[in-house]
DNA sequence: TTTAGCACTCAGCACAGTAGAGTGCTAACA
DNA sequence: TGTTAGCACTCTACTGTGCTGAGTGCTAAA
C-alpha cells in the first residue's frame, strides 16, 4: 500500500463520511487535489477494490469504503481530532449542573453524547463488584409493617417492606437491628449462612419471621445486586442521517435498540477495559442486523474502578474521529462527576 | 342519525380499523349485509360525510372515519369486548412472576400492554402524595464517609453519602440518629425548620455539618420527592402497523416519543382520575403532531390512592374495543400486584 | 325510497425513454 | 513505465405516458 493509495483511500473514506454518496474518481481528483488525473485515480481505486478496502454498490457508481477500509482508516489514516473549545464547554456545562440523582447524570450523559455526535448514545451501568454487607436497619412503619433497609459497603442501599405481627414494637426492632449488625459485620453470605445462622436463630427465635425476611433481603442484595441498566438517547436524532430515509432501515435499527440484552453485551465485553474501543460492521457481530452499524465505546470509572460503559451506535459511515474524541472526553469527565455525586463531598 | 346510518358508520369504522384501507360502498354491502344495495349505501355515506362523521382521502377512494366518527363509534356504537380467557391468562402470568423490584413490574406491564395491543405502551409513575418524615439513620461507611438514609412514611427510602470528619465514630452516629428520630418524629418540614432547629443545633452543635446535610436530605425528600418517571414499551411493535410504512411517519412518531414531558402530561391530567379515558386525534392536542394518534389511558392505584397511569398510544385507527378492555383489566391487576410488592406481605 | 346503470375521477402501476454519473479499456504521451 | 485523454459502455434515477381498477355521484326507472 503505497503513499498515493493511502491518500486515495483517505479521500474516499472522508468524502463518504461527509456526503453518504459513493465517491467517484473525478470528485477525488477535484476536491482532494492529489495532483493526478481521474484516470490514474481510477487505476488506484481498482487496486484498492481488489485489496478489499473499498467496494462498488453497482457498476456505474463510485466507491464506498468496506469494513476493512474503515478499519484501515481508523487504525492508520485518521488524524486525532481535538474537541473544539465549544464542544468541551457544552460537555462541561451539561455535566456540571448540580445533581444528586445518578440516573439523571447518566441520562444527561447520553443526551450530550447524541447531541454532539448525532448518533444514538448508550450508557451502561454495570454491576458493582460483589459488595459486602455493611448495615441493616429495621424501621417500623405502622403496627403491622416494617421496612428492612440494607446498606452495602459500596454505597448501595436496598429496602423492602415486610409484614410483621403486631406484637413487635419499635424497641424490639431497634434491638434486632443492633444484634444483627453486631453479628453480621463485614460478613459475606457464606459465613452468614453457615456459621451464624443457628446462633442467631437460637438467640432471636421469637423473631424468626423477621429474621428470615431480613436475611433474604441481604442475600438478594449480595447476589442479585443491581441489574445492569442501559440508557439510550438520541434515537430520533440519528434518524436525520441519510441512511434512515428508508423505513425498513429505521425498523431494523429500532429492532436492535429494543434488544436490551444485546446492547448490554455490546458494552460489557472485557476487552474494552481501557480506552476507547471501536468496532465496525461485522466486527461487532456477524449474524445480527447490527453488522451494518458501528460502535464506539469506552468505560468510565468510580474511584479508579470500572463501573460502566458509554457507547455510540451509528452507521458504519460514522464520523469516527469526532465520535472517538467525544467519547473519550466524556467518559473522563463522567468519572469525575460520579466521584463527586456518589462518594459524597462537595456539591 | 337513523338506524341505518349508524349501521353504515359502524361498518366503516370496523372495516377501516381492521384493514387500514378506505372503505367503499360495495365492500359494506357485501361484507356487512345491510340488505340494501351499494347505491343506497352511497347515499347514506354522502349524508354521513356531510354530517362530519366520515371523510374521503381523495375523490375516487372509499371513506375513512373522521375524529368525530371515531368518537361517535366509541361513545355509542362500539360493543364492550371482554378479554379472552387466553389474554387474561397472559396478563396474569406476566404480572404474577415473583418480583420485588417495582421498576420491573412497570416494565413488564408496558411489555404486556404493547404485546396484547401491538401499539406503544406508556406507564407513568407519579409523585406519591407529599409524605411525612418517618425515620433517619446515619451509617458510617468508612472513617470519613457517612451514609444518610431517610425513610418516608409512604415507604420511599432516600439515601446520600456525605463526608464526615474522622473524629466522629460509629457510636456518635448512632446517638445522633436516635436523637434526630426522637425529635423529628412525624414532623413536616415547616415544624422541623422553625420550631426544632435551634433546639437541635444547641444540643448537637458539634455535629453541625452532619446535621446540615441530614436536614438537607430530609428536605429534598419531602419536597422534590420522586420525579415522574415514564416507561415506554413496544415501539418497534407498533411499527408493524401499516400506517408506518412511510419513513416520515415513523420519524414524527419517534419525535413524539422522545418528548417525555409531553407524554407525562398526556397521562397526568386530572380528568382521567377514574376509569379508562379515550382521546382521539386532535382531542389530545391540536397543534402537535400527536393529533394524528389516539391515547387510551387509565390510572392505577396503591391502597386505593391513584399513583400513576397506564396508557396506550397508537394511530387513530386503533382497535379501541380491544385496547380499552386490556387497559382496564391491566390497571386493575397492576393495582393488586403493587399492593403486594410495595406494601409487603406474601410474595 | 331504492336501485341499476353509466360517466367520471383518481391513485397506483408498469413501461419506455432519457440524462447523468461513473467506470474500464486502449492508445498515446513524457 | 507510469500517467493521461478519450471513448464506449453500464447502470441508476427520474420523467412522462397510458392503462387498470376501485370507487364515486348522478340520473332515471322501478
Amino acid at each position: 500500500m503505497d503513499e498515493r493509495k493511502r491518500k486515495v483511500l483517505l479521500a474516499i473514506v472522508q468524502d463518504f463520511i461527509a456526503t453518504a454518496e459513493p465517491v467517484g474518481s473525478r470528485t477525488i481528483a477535484k476536491k482532494y487535489k492529489l495532483g493526478v488525473s481521474p484516470a490514474t485515480i481510477r487505476n488506484e481505486m481498482a487496486d484498492l477494490e481488489e485489496m478489499g478496502y473499498i467496494e462498488q454498490p453497482h457498476t456505474s457508481a463510485g466507491r464506498i469504503p468496506s469494513v476493512r477500509g474503515y478499519r484501515y482508516y481508523v487504525d492508520y489514516l485518521m488524524k486525532k481530532r481535538e474537541l473544539t473549545q465549544e464542544e468541551e464547554e457544552v460537555i462541561r456545562r451539561g455535566l456540571d449542573k448540580k445533581v444528586r440523582d445518578v440516573a439523571k447524570v447518566f441520562r444527561r450523559t447520553g443526551d450530550l453524547l447524541s447531541q454532539l455526535t448525532s448518533y444514538t448514545s448508550m450508557v451502561l451501568t454495570q454491576q458493582g463488584r460483589p459488595s459486602k454487607f455493611k448495615h441493616i436497619q429495621l424501621v417500623s412503619m405502622n403496627p403491622t409493617r416494617t421496612m428492612v433497609i440494607v446498606v452495602m459497603d459500596n454505597g448501595a442501599v436496598h429496602h423492602r417492606m415486610i409484614e410483621t405481627p403486631e406484637s413487635i414494637i419499635a424497641a424490639d426492632l431497634e434491638t434486632l437491628s443492633r444484634v444483627l449488625n453486631a453479628k453480621l459485620q463485614g460478613m459475606n453470605m457464606d459465613t452468614i449462612k453457615f456459621t451464624l445462622l443457628q446462633e442467631l436463630y437460637f438467640e432471636l427465635g421469637r423473631y424468626k419471621h423477621i429474621l428470615d425476611l431480613s436475611l433474604e433481603l441481604i442475600q438478594d442484595s449480595l447476589f442479585l445486586a443491581e441489574e445492569d441498566r442501559i440508557y439510550l438517547g438520541g434515537v430520533f436524532n440519528m434518524l436525520t442521517q441519510p441512511e434512515f430515509h428508508n423505513a425498513e432501515r429505521i425498523k431494523t435499527m429500532l429492532g436492535i435498540l429494543e434488544q436490551e440484552e444485546l446492547l448490554c453485551e455490546l458494552l460489557s465485553g472485557e476487552n474494552l477495559d481501557q480506552g476507547v474501543t471501536i468496532r465496525i460492521g461485522d466486527e461487532i457481530e456477524d449474524d445480527s442486523e447490527i453488522k451494518h452499524y458501528s460502535v464506539v465505546a469506552a468505560p468510565y470509572t468510580l474511584s479508579g474502578r470500572r463501573i460502566g460503559t458509554v457507547g455510540v451506535l451509528g452507521p458504519t459511515r460514522m464520523d469516527y474521529a469526532k465520535v472517538i474524541s467525544v467519547v473519550d472526553f466524556l467518559t473522563k469527565n463522567l468519572s469525575v462527576v460520579l466521584d463527586r455525586v456518589l462518594r459524597g463531598g462537595g456539591r
